[in-house]
RNA sequence: CGGAGCGUAGCGCAGUCUGGUAGCGCGUUUGGUUCGGGACCAAAAGGCCGAGGGUUCAAAUCCCUCCGCUCCGACCA
């Protein structure tokens, strides 16, 4: 490919609308460019690397027994009325009407539409297990789409399903499908690392995110070094250690109630009374299906919604209005605890660490006041305790006891045992050896295809631009024309470009009349893995220069003409 | 949904407070000098100043409404 043919533009500046460098990286480098919030044009340096991340998905889902197919991305509502999610998707699904005024919505993802395709064609367990895939355009209607593919309204992914005859036949399919991703992720040039997962609003049993380390990362990752447990933080549980006690005799200790004027936050309070927030009880009013929990955890922690919605077995729980606080406790948000509630009936749960606290300090259910020597067992009525917090940094792991560390990760990857949750729904049944139907287990599988391809620059760039690896490279080899007027020079140029491409190799020869650091400066930022210069100077002292992006200068090397194509080849080749 | 900021040439921005001929840098085009890490000189093209309404002799600038974008937050008491 000619640069001076291809529909390329570089910019200089960073846009003004990215905040992290992979989105800066893909606008500059000119691999994308944005049509509104959240929609991005893939141009063709973009939509060749998104083309190889896609072969490479397509291989290795082959290659694990998944079979290709492509439903509509246009459903109809039916389909999602059937499994109940028309409703429970909410405003997250993009809806619309045809003509004769029937609902629509835009595929955010395809159990419905698979399980009804599957189940109108396998009848007899010899047709199981099945496992099948796409890759297809999908619409989430994002809260906030930020960070450009990382989180955008449309997006491109590699969504499989698998179908068996039972739920250890389908612990199979998904160790399959486990294995494919780990696979698919090293291809790509990526640490992908896999975690336990919460299942969130799609159902099922358990299941794995595989996630790309980086800061920019919308996800944070409890790693245990001594066990090698890795768990998002919605899910990571913890090992406690040490109660809340003060150490001395509750028996001596009374209620006290003192006033706190002005204060309302743990910190605010704990600055207020010179004691530390670890002291405290920090009290919340949930609405937990419509009916208003109190939750109790130590003043220096977070509520883990995900926990205390499996922990009560509740479908929605969201944080209480006001209006509903100041009912359920006699107080506004700031001061309210567990004892003596306005409404007696109120269930409270705390969480584990709470378990026999004594001399914490609550609130007190009146507005600006706490009270303080506080024991849980005498002063206050705790329905349960549970594990009902946010894991942080040093927490002590509950497999191993070892502490545990917090990094930031980018899911690219999740795969999900789903049971029978959609199969049930839509009655997808197969006839066992004995003449009986049974239903189907099925399991699900997605791969950010678009996503992913942010996620290798973000994890492979440094200052001059993005730094590929050499399978998802746009081109994977530069050759920087110096002279691209003198006949004898270009020639050279074409000819290995020529030759390297008979090898299956993707060449592009920058034969622009640009300056050589301009050529520099642009193959630097786009990343192609291997430069080759081609000029009048480098032909006089005997040949071509090879290097790889990811080495600097030093190690460039001047090779014969006659030579180059086997050093770029060999080049290459460490690159994997 | 709430708060803040921003919409001016393909990109990055100034000009808005204090109304008076629409600017700068990069990029683009032409000519010339250069030529190994984003050169220089000269000339040129390119704008409904987000949209609509209002005030005014006069609006990018003041007022109102709407739209879009970005960031933060979405109740952690």
């Amino acid at each position: 490919m000619k640069w001076t043919k291809a529909l390329i533009q570089t910019l200089r500046d960073d846009p003004a609308d990215a905040e992290i460098d992979s989105h800066k990286l893909m606008v500059r480098a000119g691999l994308m460019k944005k049509v509104a919030g959240g929609l991005y044009t893939y141009l063709p340096l973009g939509m060749r690397t998104l083309n190889k991340v896609q072969k490479i998905v397509r291989e290795e889902m082959d290659r694990a027994g998944a079979q290709e197919i492509v439903m509509p991305i246009l459903q109809p509502a039916e389909l999602w009325k059937t499994s109940g999610r028309w409703e429970s998707m909410g405003p997250g699904m993009f809806r619309l009407k045809d003509r004769a005024q029937h609902d629509y919505a835009l595929s955010p993802t395809a159990e419905e539409m698979v399980t009804d395709v599957v189940k109108s064609i396998v009848s007899s367990y010899r047709q199981l297990p099945l496992t099948v895939y796409q890759i297809q355009w999908k619409f989430r209607d994002e809260i906030r789409p930020r960070f450009g593919l990382m989180r955008s309204k449309e997006f491109l992914m590699k969504d499989a399903y698998s179908f068996d005859t039972s739920l250890e036949a389908a612990d199979a399919s998904y160790m399959a499908m486990f294995n494919a991703y780990k696979k698919v992720f090293a291809r790509c040039g990526l640490k992908a690392y896999p975690v336990e997962a919460d299942t969130g609003d799609i159902g099922g049993k358990f299941s794995h995110e595989f996630h790309v380390l980086a800061d920019a990362g919308e996800d944070g990752i409890a790693f245990c070094d001594g066990c090698g447990y890795a768990a998002n933080l919605e899910k990571a549980e913890r090992k406690v250690c040490a109660s809340l006690t003060s150490g001395k005799d509750s028996a001596s200790l009374l209620m006290e109630v003192i006033p706190t004027p002005g204060a309302k936050t743990i910190e605010q309070v704990s600055k207020f009374m010179g004691v530390p927030g670890s002291a405290f009880v920090k009290s919340l009013v949930y609405s937990v299906d419509g009916t208003p929990v109190m939750v109790c955890v130590p003043g220096d922690r977070d509520v883990n919604e995900v926990k205390l919605k499996h922990f009560l077995g509740a479908k929605k729980v969201e944080l209480a209005d006001y209006e509903t606080v100041l009912r359920a406790t006699g107080a506004n948000a700031g001061s309210v605890g567990p004892v003596n509630p306005a409404d007696a009936t109120l269930k409270i749960v705390a969480d584990q660490e709470l378990k026999g606290a004594k001399g914490c300090i609550v609130g007190a259910n009146k507005d600006d006041h706490h009270i303080k020597n506080v024991d849980l067992d005498r002063d206050a009525k705790i329905g349960d305790y549970g594990d009902l917090v946010i894991v942080r940094d040093g927490d002590i792991c509950a497999k191993c006891g070892k502490p545990m560390v917090i990094k930031r990760g980018i899911e690219v990857g999740h795969v999900f045992k789903l049971g029978t949750k959609y199969t049930d729904a839509f009655k997808a049944v197969y006839k066992n050896d004995q003449l009986a139907e049974q239903v189907m287990v099925m399991g699900c599988y997605g791969i950010g295809v678009s996503r992913t391809m942010q996620a290798v620059i973000e994890q492979s760039h440094d200052k001059d631009g993005i730094v590929w690896p050499a399978s998802v490279a746009p081109y994977q080899v530069c050759i920087s024309l110096l002279d691209p007027d003198k006949e004898d020079v270009a020639k050279v140029a074409f000819d290995l470009e020529a030759a390297l491409e008979a090898e299956g190799i993707d060449v592009i020869v920058d034969d622009r009349a640009e300056r050589p650091g301009v050529k520099f400066k642009d193959a630097d930022l786009i990343g192609f893995p291997v430069r080759v210069v081609v000029g009048g100077k480098g032909l006089a002292n005997g040949g071509v220069e090879v290097k790889r992006r990811c080495d600097d200068k030093s190690k460039m090397k001047l090779v014969p003409v006659a030579e180059a194509a086997a050093a770029i080849k060999e080049a290459l080749g460490g690159l994997a």
